[in-house]
DNA sequence: GCCAACGTTGGC
DNA sequence: GCCAACGTTGGC
């Protein structure tokens, strides 16, 4: 089985690539996404070994920041039965989990952040979701090749 | 802060 | 099943 590439945003408010890098085994859980669609790809088709485009959004400059990678397959995610967490859904529970959540580890930064209008610019990228309007999905899927461009964009000097 | 686009909810 | 109302996302 193939392994593949998806693109997840982040606030860098609540938590950025810096903070992922910072956290122990620069690893976390992708805690509170609450949308079937995002879900789905978290749950249904992502795999360890995946690779991310770790995109920072709702801040002064959104851009893709660097690499990450899924660390475990998706599990349920216990913050939606938690009644004092943010992201508590009374729909789900231990016995009937309705939301799921991957780990993810830090690959590796990018030199410079490809910037959304980076991305925009870049015809071999207009197939993107992210680059497309009213598209607000938090974990998409993105083709190797988009994946490799943007991570050379990224890499560059 | 504004607002367009989208997803979800709930009355009927 | 329809659809209006509402809440959220996220760029600007």
């Amino acid at each position: 089985m193939s392994r593949k590439y998806w693109l997840m945003k982040s606030e860098p408010g609540s938590f950025s690539f810096d903070d992922l890098r910072a956290s122990p085994g620069a690893t976390t859980c992708w805690e509170g996404v609450r949308n079937y669609q995002s879900r789905n790809f978290m749950r249904d088709d992502m795999k360890k070994g995946d690779r991310v485009l770790f995109y920072h959004s709702s801040c002064e400059e959104p851009g893709v920041v660097g690499i990450a990678e899924v660390s475990r397959d998706a599990y349920p995610d216990p913050t939606a039965w938690d009644p004092k967490s943010r992201y508590y859904d009374p729909k789900s529970s231990p016995d009937v989990p309705v939301w799921f959540m991957v780990d993810i580890t830090c690959r590796e930064p990018f030199k410079r952040a490809v910037t959304l209008q980076a991305l925009k610019d870049a015809p071999e990228l207009s197939a993107m979701k992210v680059v497309q309007k009213g598209q607000r999905l938090s974990v998409q899927p993105v083709t190797q090749e988009e994946f490799d461009r943007v991570c050379e964009m990224g890499m560059k000097g």
